[in-house]
DNA sequence: CAACTAACTTAGCCTGGCTAATATTCCGGT
DNA sequence: ACCGGAATATTAGCCAGGCTAAGTTAGTTG
C-alpha cells in the first residue's frame, strides 16, 4: 500500500484497463448498446438539443447525430423542434424508448449487483469510500 | 456511505462510464492507440503466440490478427515462426518497438501520475485500498 | 493415409469515433 | 433593410477495432 503516486497510477491503469473490457462485455448481446443506453439515460429528464448531448458525452456533434439517427431508426427517441431557434433539434424519449431505458438498465445493474455481492463488506466499504476520489479523475 | 449494493452499483456504473471516456480521451493524438499500447506491454517479456495474446486481451483470434498486422506495418512488432509447431506464429517487439513502449508508457503514467497529484492524500489512500475491490470485479 | 483438429489469415460486416464540407438560421452593425 | 459572421445540425468519407464465416496450412490420430 504504497503512497507513491507513480505506482498507484501504474496499478489504476491496469485496473481500469481491466475493468473498460468488462463493462464492454457486459453488454454485450443486449438490445441497445453501451452507447446507446448512456445518450438514452441524459433524455431520462426531458428533450435535450444535439449540442448539449454531444458536450455531455464528450463526443463531436456529428458523432452525435449518428447515434440519434439510430436511435430514431429504432423507434427509442424522436426529434422535434425549439419553438425558439429554428436551428435547434430537440431529441426526446419515446414510451418505447423510456422502457427500454429502465428494462436494460435492471439488466445492467442486477448484473453489477451480482458481481458486488461476491465481494466482502470490506471491500465494498472501500469501494464506496473510494468512489468520490475516482469520480474526481479527469476533471482536470 | 451505503452498504446497499444497489446503490453502490448504480454511482460505480455512473463513475466507470465517466472514466471509460477519460481514458478515451487521454490516448488520443499519441503514436500507439490504447490497444496497441497494450498489445505491447504483452509482449515486454518476450515472444507470444496469436492465442495466447488474444485470450489475454477478450478478443477473437481475427481481431488479434488485425492489430498484430497494423503493428508490424508500424515497424514495432516482428512474427517469428515456432521451431516444433509450424502452425504457430509468434509476435515480438522490434527495437523500436520496446523504445515506443516505453514512450508511451512515460507518457500515459505521467498523466495519471498529474491527476492523482491533484488529489488529497486521504483520497490517493482510498483508492489505493479500494484497488484490490476493483480489480476483483468481473472475474465471476 | 484419410480424417479430424488446431492455429492463423482473409473477407465482409457492424459500431463508433473523427474532420471537412454544406445547409440553415440567427444576430449585429451599418 | 440587409449583409456578413456565428451558431446549429447534417452529410460524406475516413479510420480503428470488434465480430463471424470461410479458407489454408500443419499436426494428430485411427
Amino acid at each position: 500500500m504504497s503512497d507513491d503516486p507513480a505506482e498507484l497510477a501504474d496499478q489504476l491503469s491496469a485496473v481500469l484497463r481491466h475493468l473498460v473490457l468488462l463493462l464492454r462485455r457486459t453488454v454485450a448481446g443486449q438490445p441497445v448498446t453501451s452507447q446507446q443506453y448512456s445518450v438514452l439515460g441524459s433524455l431520462e429528464r426531458g428533450p435535450r438539443r444535439m449540442t448539449s448531448l454531444a458536450e455531455e458525452h464528450a463526443v463531436q456533434l456529428p458523432t452525435m447525430t449518428v447515434q440519434i439517427n439510430r436511435l430514431q431508426d429504432a423507434g427509442l427517441v424522436a426529434r422535434g423542434s425549439d419553438p425558439g431557434d429554428a436551428r435547434v433539434r430537440t431529441v426526446e424519449l419515446t414510451g418505447e424508448g423510456r422502457e427500454r431505458l429502465l428494462a436494460v438498465r435492471r439488466a445492467r445493474n442486477a448484473h453489477l449487483e451480482r458481481e458486488l455481492a461476491a465481494l466482502t463488506e470490506q471491500e465494498r466499504d472501500a469501494l464506496a469510500i473510494a468512489l468520490p476520489a475516482l469520480a474526481k479523475l479527469g476533471l482536470g
